[in-house]
Order: structure tokens, then sequence, then C-alpha cells
DNA sequence: CCAGCAAATGACAACGCTGTCATTTTTATA
DNA sequence: TATAAAAATGACAGCGTTGTCATTTGCTGG
């Protein structure tokens, strides 16, 4: 029933090897050639098989997306768009969720790539921040893409996706300044996170170049996570002289805000203004929604495993052009709502 | 570097197809020579080629999954579900987003079972419901096991896990009358998804065993969705007699009820309680947190994981005992918390 | 102690494809 | 037009496993 390269072979009146070629986009076949195995392909249905192609070749189609999910809509939108290009490039894709502290996480990741002999990998935070993970990774030969906030200009020995959240948080910043307010707190996330230190870099150099000096007391140690907004909130608005702006290192940290500002009847924004970051779909679930720095997920995505694909064929094609770290960042977009400002009506 | 089946047969002395027997578990192989034959492959580290193991069996050790993103936490729970039966099995997960709604996803799966040769698939809701794409997987002979609303009892002619949804909506709807509430409102979702149907019926039921009669104009067509909810609230809240709770088709639409009824001032849970259903994560990041019912994701999809891996090696074992249709059902539990109730204390 | 049988094991082809290298065809050059 | 070089194509082995069937081993009872 199902065709195979052999059916092709012999109604396109070519030999299998020929076929091959045009399968794997091989030069040096004749565009008539082309044209006929195509026509046959098409008539037959035929879709080469994966396992053989595999065993044959001695390499596998399929890559993998290792995370320790950060959040459940973050990973999604990353699935997708890896998936995506995935599709287009007649690729395989592997999730492995997973948790970044376990202590045999190394050993883990070898066993994985053992078994589902993946050709790449892509990590997403904070695994693609924790040097021993990378270490191991390059330890096996194998090739891998990190997303990871920062810069293009950052020089990173290993391709990378950037995303840009120093220059979104000091936009956040900068529009909370706007509005009026010079007493902003910062609601963190777990320090070893790079995110953080990022997030953390734009407000207070948003602050600098306002002439607004950070307070120690507003600066507050928290996780990313809706208790430790809760927690940090109440912690601010114990203060003699409470801010009247928060901005948090995530959605979840602002709705936890959001949470605790409520509980002692705080108005929100009039009293207290409170900024998110991430753009999750609760962001617009909260009362009222949160103002957020919305990050391209689904293009990031995209662009790491196009990245990695062709860092794939291009070391299967011997050009070994290995070097040739490509990198590219991401900007995150300003989402305005009623969490900060005012003139946004309350539909 | 990489071992193979022909370097454990060496170490251990014996054929390769013996090896090949320790490893599919064959019986007919003596017990001393599968603790050789055990002791050279931990030896040597060895794992089998998946993708020969694909082609000389001709079968797959992948499944797929295929969902309609309801929710994000849903389906990370579900993969991970999934997952972690997969490692104990050793078959691999191929996940597949895809729209329910598309006109030609029955062609969109024909062709993604084809590429990827998975051997069987997992369908949740609304996926798992919709008569077209039953029938259409069922004519290409692939296995498959739905995820459903509904119960052991009512026979379906494929196997299937079945999810509670009517005792879980009774449930609330008896915590909501046990509240002290009769005026108690429904706001739907999407009405072609079962879940939709079972909720009501549980909430109907519940009403009449407390002999309290459903007034129709608490009956509020919706969809699974934040926005639903904040129309369907204000829909409620204009009514000459508003009811003093509400139960929602799940937390989504909770959340937006909750939205509404802040927007209008309306004290929540005094003058108007709120349950939602499926215990997302943000059902306790709103103010104040959703009394809800959760669905033990993660066992339901672990359990149609080794449903559907048990059916497909039935199959190959030419038991054939396909007619063996296997069910199961799982029941979500009530999670009270400050939305409905206020004896529970606010934090 | 051996025939007779079942259980255990092995030899070898095959799965569908790609890599290597040999052969044929085309093109460029003299 | 002949010849060398390059481009296009093909033959065939081999990737690591499993299926089939043949062979060997171990056991039973007479």
């Amino acid at each position: 029933m199902k065709s195979t390269i052999k059916d092709v072979a012999e109604l396109a009146g070519v030999s299998l090897k020929t076929v091959s070629r045009v399968i794997n986009l091989e030069n040096s076949v004749r565009q008539s050639t082309i044209d006929k195995v195509k026509d046959a392909i098409t008539k037959l249905e035929y879709q080469p098989n994966l396992a053989a192609r595999n065993l044959a070749g001695n390499h596998s189609f399929a890559i993998g997306y290792v995370y320790d999910n950060p959040n459940a809509y973050y990973v999604i939108d990353m699935q997708k768009g890896i998936l995506d290009e995935c599709r287009d490039k007649d690729y395989e894709l592997i999730i492995h969720p997973c948790n970044a502290h376990s202590e045999n996480i190394t050993q883990e990741l070898k066993n994985m790539i053992n078994r589902s002999r993946v050709a790449g990998l892509i990590l997403s935070p904070p695994l693609s921040e924790m040097p021993h993970i990378l270490a191991a990774l390059s330890e096996i030969d194998v090739h891998y893409v990190r997303i990871i906030p920062g810069t293009k200009e950052q020089k990173e020995s290993t391709p990378c996706v950037f995303v840009h959240d120093y220059a979104a948080a000091f936009k956040i910043t900068e529009h909370l300044i706007e509005q009026g307010h010079s007493d902003i707190a910062f609601i963190s996330g777990e320090q070893d996170h790079r995110s953080t230190g990022e997030r953390h870099r734009g407000y207070l150099d948003a602050l600098k170049q306002n002439n607004i000096i950070p307070t120690d007391e507003y600066q507050i140690d928290g996780q990313y996570s809706f208790e430790s907004g809760v927690i940090g909130a109440q912690q601010l608005l114990k203060l003699s002289n409470p801010p009247t702006a928060v901005f948090c290192c995530n959605d979840e940290i602002a709705a936890g805000a959001l949470f605790a500002a409520r509980l002692t009847g705080i108005g929100i924004p009039e009293q207290l203004a409170i900024a998110g970051f991430e753009d999750s779909p609760f962001s617009r679930q909260t009362w009222p929604k949160l103002t957020t720095a919305a990050q391209p997920t689904h293009s990031i995505a995209r662009q790491a495993a196009s990245q990695l694909i062709s860092q794939i064929n291009l070391n299967r094609n011997r050009t070994v052009a290995k070097s040739s770290v490509a990198h590219q960042h991401f900007e995150p977009e300003l989402v305005i709502r009623e969490s900060t400002s005012n003139t946004n009506s309350i539909e």
C-alpha cells in the first residue's frame, strides 16, 4: 500500500539513488530529471520513511526542545513556533520537560539524546543559562541553540537567540515615569535567572536617565510566582513611604501584587500602578488588566529552530562552517493596560 | 562509540537474535541467558536504535497527542502525563496541536500519521468528540484512545478515558446550594463541546434534587473564554432579579465573571458567589480565589497512554483481542476557595 | 541409553534508504 | 571533430534491527 522510493524510481524511470538525490535536494541533478521524479512522488503520494533515512544516513531528523516549565503559555507558544519550523523543514520535535535543578539533570539529558537520537536541542531559560548543562552538552557532540535574555552584542560562543529584556524593562519603567511616578519599586524573579538581572538593569537605567535615585527598600527579592508577588507587595505596602508604582518581573508576580493590593483595599492604578512582564493570557484576565511587555515567543521559537536546523545541515554537508555562530535578537513590545494607566478607559 | 546489538551479542556470547529476544521480552529464552545478556547491555550502556527497530519491525515506537489547545495548563499536564508513560514503555511522543475547526483537519491528521508513522493517537476534547475526525481515523488503520467527558457506563465503541464532569458539576452546584444559594446561574462553554452538556446536566440535576426550579434567564450561552464570562455575567447582573451565585463552565469564564462583577462593584462572594471548573493555576490567582473542580489531568493522560500502548502491543502480537475495548473513568475533585465561601478566611 | 519432542538458539534475508564509487552522458576546449 | 573534464546517473553494499525458518540443545519416557 505505502509506496517506497523504489516505486518512485520505477515510475520515474530512474535509479533509486537519483530519487534519493531529489529528495535530499542534492545538486547535480538535471532539472528535467527533478521534474520527472517530483511528478512520480506526487502521483504516488510518496513520503520518505523517516526510520530508513535515519538508519541509512546515520543521522536523525528530529530536534529536541528542553525546558523547565516556567510558564505553560510560554511553553505552548514555543512548541508551536518550533513545530511550525519543523514541519517546513521536515523535522520532528521531541519535547522534554524537566527539572533544571534536579541533580542528575545532565545525565538525564544525555540519556534523552541517546534514546531519541535527536540531532540538536533548543534550550529555553533557565536551562539555557546553566553552565553545567551547557558544558555537558558540549561534551557529547550535540548541536544546540539557546534562547537567552540579552543582545547580539554580547559575545556568546554558541548560537543564541536573544530576547532583549533590558530594553523592554527600560520601556516599562519609562512608561511608569511618564505616568508621573517616581517612587517605583521592583519585585524580582529568581536571582539566578539572567532575565531577572536584565530586567533589573533596564529598570535601574530608566530611573537613572530620569534622575531618579533608586530606593533600597523598593528592591524586593522574589521569585517568578504569584505567591512571591503577594509577599513582595505586602512588604512594600507596609513601608512608611510606600511606592506608588511597582514593576514586577513577570505577570504572575504582578497578579500576586495585585491580589495583595486588593486585600488591603488599595486602588489600582490610582494608589498603586502595577506592571508585569511576559504578556501571558492572564495579564488580560485580572482586574484591572495588566500593563506588561509582550515577547514574540512564536517568532523566537521559529528562529531558534531554523538556526538549529541550518547548523545541523551545515555540519552534515561538511561545509564545517561551524564557527559561524549565528545570533539574532528580538525585542519585546510594551503593552499598556489599565493597571498602570487611567487614560485607558476600563471597558 | 555507540554500542549496537552486535556488541552486546558478542560480549554475552550469544547470537544477535537472542539479544533481540531479550530486549523484546519474548519468552522462550532461558533465564541464565537473559541474565548474561542483561549484564552485557548494562556494561555497554546499550540502547536499541529506534530507527532500526522501526524499519526492521515495520512498526513505530511513537504515539501522537493531538489537541486543539483548549488551555495551556491542561495541555502541558496532558503532555507530561503521556510522556511519563512513554518513558516507562520506551515510546516516543509526537505532539500535534491543530485547529479542530479547520476544514481539512482530517487530511492534516492523515498526513501527520503518515509522516511521523505514529502507532497510535491520543485525542483530547474537543477533537475527541468530533465524529468526522473519528471516522477518518477509523478509515486509515490507526489506534486511538479518546479522552472525553462521561462515564464508563456509556457504551463507546472505541477505547476511551472518561472524565466525570457530570459528577463534579453536581458537586459544585450542591456546594453552592449548601452555601444558602437558590438563585444559581450557569454560564456555559461552547454548546458543541460535550463537557458543556455534561456540566449543565450535573448542574440541573443538583438543582432538581434540591427542589430548585431552574430559571431560564439564568442559563447563559457562552464559550470557554474570559470574554464570554464577562459578557455572561454582565447579562446576569442586568436582570431585575439577578442570581446570587453562578457556576461557570470553566475557570476562564469564572475569571471573566469575576472581572465583570468587580467592574460593577459587586462583592464576591457576599453578593455573588462564583464557581469555576478545571482548577487551572490562575483560579488561585484571582481575587478572591476561585472555587473550582480539579481534574486529575496527569493521571488521565497516563492512563490514556497506557491504554493506547497496550492496545498497540496487543495488535502486534496478533492476539487480536482488539475487541476488548478498555474504559476507565476519573472523577474531578471539588476545590473550595473564597469565591463561593466566606467561611474560608481570606489569607 | 536412545528415540522423540519441545524449548532454546542461531543464520540469514529483509526493512527503505543513503554513502561510495564506478559508469555514462553532457559540455567545454582545442 | 576529437578529447578531456565535468556533470549526471547508477550499482551495490551496508545502516541496526527483526522475521522466518533451520538447527541445536535439553528433557521425557520407554
